[in-house]
RNA sequence: GCCGGGAUGGCGGAAUCGGUAGACGCGGCGGACUCAAAAUCCGCUUCCUGCAAAGGAGUGAGGGUUCGAGUCCCUCUCCCGGCACCA
């Protein structure tokens, strides 16, 4: 109580009061029974955070408040919504962690998840705690091996040897995902490439289906861009050249390359094959052997930094071998070189240095042939060229196809090669397969035993899990095997299918593994005995809303939308798309900068919970600025959404103070303006809050309250109660507080408690026009809401400064636009 | 280099279909209440000229379309994000 004898806002305790009433009635839970036959499904879903020991941080709690108000939203609008929350606690990071500190995983998640769970409790999210999920927890993880089992006797999962990518520093191969400019995504470290046989979902099968249904998904065009950058299609040919022998006739051997330009072909004037390349043997002369051999040994020696860095000079050395070019007929040189990339389409290009850049830089170094077969239009096609022509035009020096059409000359030349045996058209994409195996410890083991009779077996699914055995020395090493390859009794068994001694996989499988189905799971956490109830699945999934971070774009959105696929390919799922909508949140900037320890410009939300309240932290993140493009922390601001929450406590106590005294006046009908405002506000606020417009809904309110208070005027009812479920997405605790005080028994977010927009209510008797004279404004006029071009003509022509303006001249045309303005264009 | 998103007061940001640029908030200035302070409340706050009335300029730069452009078109600069010797 204050001296006015009216409570004052304290939002400690009205936040702690409704914390535990939701947790005490189960406001937010759903039964199995509910999961089955909700009224009006809408799954809200949220990316589940790592827990770590820091505690949450800005970006979760901007992340998932985003999501709440969302989710509350639509909630009061009358929906079903399950909104769960759960942890994705295996993975490097934990491990690196528990490493640092000494602590064992196991022992240390269990006391993050506990920080994290009350930390998400007390920021005031509508979390279905009896729906959670840990990646950790056995019981999860079995799913997830199951998951694999699945892939693995479809085919989609197979061990395969070659290039990986190697993280000298956390000694484990990373998935191409996870390589960020040849630098490990996890600890910068630059990667090193090895030669390690490794388990692969073949998610490049899926790579036309991924980008297909990009053009069909409601999500952030950020996010579908960055998908299709990542599967990175390209049409073109694979094209053949006959290795030569020492005499200058064919050989058996081939050289397969993929171009995107088959119509230069006759430009081909040499062939540069990746160093790592299996045909560099066999083509290599004796003479160039030790040049060749040294060249490759440099280029294994540099990480994927040093090697792709593409502002260096070009290098490269002559095979002495020769291939004929089957256009021309001509023999042309073999090189090898680091422009050249193994794991990019065949791993060995067609040189066409007149109209490619690279090969144009680097015939140019060598003096190799440059050749010009492609003329633009009206050019001369005889003038030497000073850089490649990349551009559209005519073929030339190409034979019979000369004076064909780029375009046209592609598919001709490709039809003729065809004709040859020599090619055909083929489609290349950038995405490579998912390496998921990990050599290290944290991780659910891959479910596979490799018997010596039968091969690599799955697991069978009534011996899942595979249990993660407690091993104290967990520390990776630089073996390439897991540190589970040490533990004899764990890794020794049987072969299910013979029965004979055999060995347990001792990889672990990778995070995104673990990330890429729990959303599937989060409705189903009730069921022991399968992954997925196929009733309850149907209806809640596919999700209706995520909401998250954009650093996923091309990790865990992609993977999850793969998996989905295969489980609907292999019968367990009826849709293959996992997210009708997403929507990518944008990042806080304080400072200048994203937070890090490292800047020292990290908030640390605790403190600011403690002494604001949850409401007022979620309110000022979701005013920063536009939600899908983050904004700007600014220390002060948060003195703005605290001073309106604490007017609309205070407006709204009022009320309840007036009833309470008696007062007939507080029950009054609302004042016609503030009634005309309030049904302006519903109709913003209704449109903006599921556009993921906050910043402006959050303006809009603290408009309405401007109005409702203005000049100091008292409030009644009907003014404030519709206002009270508007501002409960993002202040939960405060709205059903005041909800209550204002009489109502049940909890604001049980039943459809959004107010009713009233397009009558909203619109204006009276409105201001400018009026412009040659477009500069002169004046304003009030006029009758829709008042005709005669009567604001008039008006305006009264106005004393558009007269001065008017005189002397003539008019030649009025441009009148209702409700807006009116311009006397004068000459 | 290619793809996507941006650039608006001292600051964060508004502006529906091309129609009064700067809503809302922070900060600042002035005032009320107070012995005083905090809290709260009220008013002002794009810049320039002006006592005022008013006038001029103004949404990264330059051009264009239009009665009228932050918004549409062309050219350019810079910033953020994705991809990148990708053949």
């Amino acid at each position: 109580m204050d001296n006015d004898g009216r409570r004052t806002y304290v939002p400690g305790d009205v936040e702690r009061k409704w914390q535990e009433r939701w947790e005490a009635e189960g406001t937010n839970a759903f039964t199995t029974d509910e999961l089955r036959s909700p009224e009006n499904p809408f799954y809200q879903l949220m990316m589940f955070p790592y827990p770590s020991a820091e505690g949450l941080h800005v970006g979760n709690i901007y992340a998932f408040t985003g999501a709440d108000v969302h989710g509350r939203f639509h909630r009061l609008q009358g929906k079903t919504v399950f909104e769960p929350i759960g942890f994705d606690a295996f993975g490097i990071h934990s491990e690196n962690f528990a490493l640092k500190v000494g602590v064992h995983p196991m022992d240390l998640i269990p006391k993050n998840v506990a920080n994290f769970t009350r930390q998400l409790r007390r920021i005031g999210g509508m979390f279905d705690w009896d729906h959670t999920v840990d990646t950790t927890d056995p019981a999860y993880y079995k799913w997830t091996q199951w998951v694999f089992v699945q892939l693995f006797r479809a085919g989609l999962a197979e061990r395969r040897d070659g290039a990986v990518n190697w993280c000298p520093s956390c000694k484990t191969v990373l998935a191409n995902e996870q390589v960020i400019a040849g630098l490990c995504e996890r600890c910068d470290t630059p990667v090193e490439q090895r030669n390690l046989p490794q388990w692969y979902f073949r998610i490049t099968d899926y790579a036309q289906r991924l980008l297909d249904n990009l053009e069909t998904l409601d999500w952030s065009e950020t996010t579908r861009k960055a998908q299709q950058n990542w599967i990175g299609r390209s049409e073109g040919g694979e094209l053949r050249f006959p290795v030569l022998d020492a005499g200058g006739s064919d050989t058996e051997a081939q050289v397969h390359v993929f171009t995107t330009r088959p119509d230069t072909i006759f430009g081909a004037t040499y062939m540069v094959l990746a160093p790592e390349h299996p045909l560099v043997d066999a083509v290599t002369t004796p003479d160039h052997r030790a040049e060749v051999e040294a060249y490759q040994a440099e280029m294994r020696k540099l990480d994927l930094v040093a090697r792709q860095k593409t502002d260096k000079e070009k290098t490269g050395v002559f095979t002495g071998g020769f291939c004929r070019n089957p256009a021309t007929g001509e023999p042309i040189q073999v090189w090898i070189a680091d422009y050249v990339l193994m794991d990019y389409g065949t791993g060995a290009i067609m040189a066409v240095p007149g109209h490619d850049e690279r090969d144009f830089e680097f015939a140019t170094k060598f003096e190799l042939p440059i050749v010009r077969v492609v003329a633009p239009e009206d050019a001369d096609a005889s003038t030497p060229l000073e850089e490649a022509y990349i551009g559209p035009g005519r073929l030339v020096n190409s034979g019979r196809f000369d004076d064909m059409d780029v375009e046209a000359g592609k598919s001709a030349i490709i039809a003729w090669l065809e004709d040859e045996g020599l090619g055909e058209s083929r489609i290349n994409y950038r995405l490579h397969d998912w390496c998921i195996s990990r050599q290290r410890y944290w991780g659910p083991p891959i479910p596979v035993i490799y018997c010596d009779a039968c091969g690599p077996v799955a697991v069978p699914e009534e011996d899942l899990p595979v249990v993660l055995p407690r091993v104290e020395d967990f520390k990776p090493d630089d073996s390439g095997v897991s540190p589970l390859a040490r533990v004899a009794e764990w890794y020794e068994t049987t072969c299910p299918e013979c029965g004979e001694a055999a060995r347990r996989e001792t990889d672990v499988s990778d995070t995104f593994l673990d990330s890429s189905w729990y959303f599937l799971r989060y409705p189903n956490t009730d069921f022991d005995d399968k992954a997925l109830d196929a009733g309850i699945t149907g209806t809640w999934l596919p999700v209706d809303s995520y909401i998250g971070g954009n650093e996923h774009a091309v990790l865990h959105l992609m993977y999850s939308r793969f998996i989905t696929m295969a489980l609907k390919d292999l019968g367990h799922l009826d849709f293959e798309e996992p997210y009708k909508q997403f929507r990518a949140h944008g990042l806080i900037i304080r400072e200048g900068a994203k937070m890090s320890k490292s800047k020292g410009n990290v908030i640390v939300p605790d403190p600011i919970i403690e002494e604001f309240g949850a409401d007022t932290f979620r309110t000022y993140l979701m005013f920063l600025g536009p939600y899908e493009e983050g904004g700007d922390y600014q220390d002060e601001g948060i003195y703005g959404p605290f001073g309106f929450l604490k007017r609309v406590f205070d407006t709204a106590h009022q009320v309840v103070a007036a009833e309470a005294a008696g007062d007939a006046a507080a029950d009054a009908a609302p004042d016609g303006d503030v009634e005309r405002k309030l049904h302006q506000t519903i109709r913003q606020v209704s449109e903006q809050v599921p556009a993921l417009g906050f910043n402006t809904s959050i303006a809009a309110l603290m408009e309405y309250l401007n109005t409702v208070r203005a000049g100091g005027r008292s409030a009644v009812r009907a003014e404030v109660e519709p206002m009270i479920p508007m501002i409960a997405p993002f202040a939960p605790h405060l709205a059903e507080e005041l909800w209550e005080a204002l009489g109502h028994e049940a909890s604001i977010f049980d039943g459809a408690n959004w107010p009713e927009f009233d397009a009558a209510k909203a619109v204006e008797n009276t409105v201001t026009v400018a009026v412009q004279v040659n477009g500069k404004v002169r004046g304003t006029i009030e006029v009758a809401a829709e008042a005709d071009q005669e009567r604001a003509e008039a008006l305006a022509r009264a106005e004393e400064n558009v007269t001065r303006h008017l005189e002397g001249v003539t008019v030649r045309r009025v441009i009148y636009v209702p409700n807006r303005l009116l311009n006397f264009v004068v000459g």
